[in-house]
DNA sequence: CGACTAGTTGAGGCCAGTCAATGTTGGTGG
DNA sequence: CCACCAACATTGACTGGCCTCAACTAGTCG
């Protein structure tokens, strides 16, 4: 029994039909105006004639299989890449040698921003399943920027809205107990999927219980022990990597957040 | 005995004299190409007459004393900030109200990009001694930044530097401990101050132990310790807030890097 | 079917946190 | 100038949360 009930997951979305490797297809030609990630990409709130253009710079599309990489670090940055499909992660390794994962990204995230700085990539991204990437040119892209707007102010938020999440992953690295930052973790999945249309509640997940400590500052026995504790305690129910979350609210307030419903009549 | 020699030290240099509080002051345009800072702020590499129009665009300044607030949490986005003298500490709250320092900001460094994502500010960012900052209204940076491509491609990697930043210290935060943070922490300060034309060796620190290991994910007891351990160990000199780096190498080599010179080596 | 990877669970240890007492420093006003 | 106070810092004793090490299970793939 892999998952709970029958209900769409993210894990049964229609897989990129892993034709093979990178490949890029100028004749499958991209149209954002038809894409269902379009509002919560790069281009949200471009008028028609604007959107045709963004869809333009992009030059191809990636495929990538399970496992794969997209880039590393120090490899020359040349453009950004938005999720079509599919998820990745990305890590940063330090000089000795220790690795970690610094984000989850799913359908719709823009990435490859660390390589805006030096011109080479921070970090590692490796696609978590089947995952397909548009491919945006960033000199082209900051060409586009300068002659609208909109664009321009979209990659400004696309990048300070990267630097307030850090923020929010240092405030839960440096302060938070370890229950906390997996209730956390949760409930931040469950927000996400949940904007992408998907079920807030049940969710497969796409990583490790190593690759999850890792993110969260904790080692995998740690993580796998929380997991069975939120389960006795009635949070979830763990089978593998599915997981159906059973009380949201007692989740946020683990991880100190209030519930929707309360913030609203705060 | 405040400090060791006599040798400058930023402590000592010439601090903003405290005329009163936030005053705009169109009379003394700012003039970038006179700043020593202009090397390390927004207008790299800008031609002269680029240089003008930043320079053009800095619209006030403000001066803070020790304690003071620049912006707060929530505060509305309108201007990122350039610090031409003294320091700041950036802090970010949680929902609960932990309080957690994300950032120590020095001479040179532009502050608040955190607020383009939501038009509102993520943290609060408060004087650690008397501090001066150029003020450069966003809306117009942007529009000028569509016209100068260099000025544009600078803040980009402004935005994206910050986020490589972030990066490292959510390795340190996930993966280092205690005696590591703290080598890290020094060498970073020591690094920065050398490239400010300032002593790498001796320095005084801007702020308490609590707030350094806010920053570290540390209580201040851990630091206290820290700082007497690495005296023992005959890495530092320890007078107070005033630091004298006996062993810049074993410090690095603790922060697990390499000294520059064996980096050059390899 | 064996080899391998991922995950669970237990026992014990250690690093950093907590609590508490004391020392030091810098600023203020008599 | 010195006494006083508050904020900051140091140090010790103890605790506890998470890590380490290890054994075991479940599922997967050749």
């Amino acid at each position: 029994m892999p998952s709970f009930s029958r209900s769409a997951t993210p894990s049964e979305l229609p897989q990129a039909n892993s034709v093979n490797t990178v490949i890029s297809l100028r004749d499958i030609k991209t149209q954002c105006h038809i894409c269902g990630m379009r509002s919560l990409c790069l281009p949200v709130g471009l008028s028609s004639d604007d959107l045709q253009q963004v869809s333009a710079l992009v030059d191809c599309h990636i495929k990538l299989k399970k496992g794969e990489t997209l880039y590393r670090t120090g490899t020359p940055f040349t453009a950004l890449y938005a999720v079509r499909l599919g998820s990745l992660k990305t890590t940063v390794l330090a000089e000795d040698g220790r690795e970690q994962v610094a984000g989850y990204h799913m359908l719709g995230e823009l990435i490859g921003l660390d390589g805006i700085g030096s011109g080479h990539h921070g970090c590692h991204a490796i696609a978590l399943e089947d995952t397909e990437i548009c491919v945006m040119p960033f000199e082209q892209l900051e060409a586009l920027a300068r002659e609208l707007p909109t664009l321009q102010h979209n990659l400004h938020q696309v990048l300070a809205q990267e630097i307030v999440r850090d923020h929010s992953i240092m405030l839960l690295l440096g302060s938070m107990r370890a229950e906390e930052r997996l209730a956390v973790f949760l409930v931040n999945l469950s927000d996400r999927y949940c904007r992408r249309g998907y079920s807030s509640t049940e969710f497969v997940l796409r990583m490790t219980r190593e690759e999850i400590g890792s993110y969260l500052g904790l080692k995998l026995e740690t993580v796998s022990r929380l997991f069975s504790r939120f389960q006795e305690d009635g949070l979830i129910l763990v089978q593998g990597r599915a997981i159906k979350i059973l009380s949201p609210d007692a989740l946020r307030a683990l991880g100190g957040q209030q519930s929707p419903a309360a913030a609203e009549s705060a």
